[in-house]
DNA sequence: TATATCATGTAATGCGTTACATGATTTA
DNA sequence: TAAATCATGTAACGCATTACATGATATA
């Protein structure tokens, strides 16, 4: 039994407690919208979704009787919990700098299984990390006297980037907050 | 012998190119700046080296009589051949999609390696892709009627995390034609 | 003399990738 | 009836993570 659920493994919890799901529609999700970039092939969806089984985190149905099985699969109540278990994790400074696209990935399921401020909170916790990364970067680059251009590119970019992250923030909690 | 080399082997062959490295300077180095973002673990970088030194893009060599041994490794013609190559590699939507960092590795070794038109060439390539790559994100956001805003607003930062990567390209060529 | 740093590695484990395999059903 | 799509999976492989292990040298 695996101590840490991959990233791969949230999407995939987070899509099911959505609605139920066989592992082709996740397939099609994966391939079709740009919304995930994970891998839409099936020698990680299957395992991956038998080890969550395994794991009492998901459970599988067979529909569509004497056809084509579809195995559907729910969310089980001790599911939902590890799923919320890894939204309410605080952003730290390693999901800045080696799991990004988790981050975004986690607050596209924190509004509808949080709740509002659960949302805001993400966001904030977000928001608040950034604003002790990016002066950081900053001073580094400030640092460093010389400096390989293609390197210093590639700081400001990272640089700018986070900014623009950090003005996501701001525009996203307003958007959070008007919701119906 | 594995048939594609990963992005930590090629972040290797890319600093190793610049100076001689040991596996040690390689960990500090993944450790201490925040342009790698590379794992600085032992058990990532000595058997990514042992790796590399049997296909024969780098060779090591032990340093330092008698001492703790450091061994140092250096590119041979056929590493250096193969990070061109890589280096070479036409910009495709994939790697827009799934290895934006390794893009920007990419550049970082560009214009040392392929000189000053290499790295213009890539750096048009990736712009290139962003135009098209930019406004079908824009019509699949404009398509859906009814998404949720978590949904939304991930979307709408994803297209202006690429307007951003896609005006830095800019600049990067001016900066990159005004290097001595 | 104890601790931190230098410097190298290995072993167990897990998981994603690629490729292969199978068979039913729908569409051209 | 041929091809595409629906729908599920397995097997081999490679590689990164985590944890462990070792020993020398420099610093407190």
């Amino acid at each position: 039994m695996s101590l840490r659920t991959s990233t791969f493994s949230y999407a995939l919890l987070g899509l099911i407690e959505q609605q139920p799901l066989s592992g082709y529609d996740l397939r099609k999700l994966f391939s079709a919208t740009p919304l995930a970039t994970m891998s839409d092939s099936p020698g990680a969806i299957y395992p991956a979704l038998k080890r969550l089984e395994r794991k009492g985190l998901i459970s599988g149905r067979i529909e569509g009787a004497g056809l084509r099985p579809r195995r559907v699969f729910r969310l089980t109540p001790r599911g939902l919990a590890e799923l919320k278990k890894w939204l309410l994790q605080p952003v730290t400074r390693d999901d800045l700098v080696h799991r990004t696209d988790e981050l975004i990935l986690r607050f596209g399921f924190t509004s509808r299984v949080l709740g509002k401020e659960g949302a805001l909170g993400f966001l904030h916790g977000l928001e608040r990390e950034l604003g002790f990364y990016i002066p950081e970067l900053k001073r580094f680059l400030g640092a460093q006297p010389r400096m390989p251009a293609s390197g210093r590119l590639a700081v400001e970019l990272g640089i700018q980037s986070y900014a623009l992250l950090r003005r996501w923030t701001k525009r996203a909690a307003t958007a959070v907050k008007q919701e119906s």
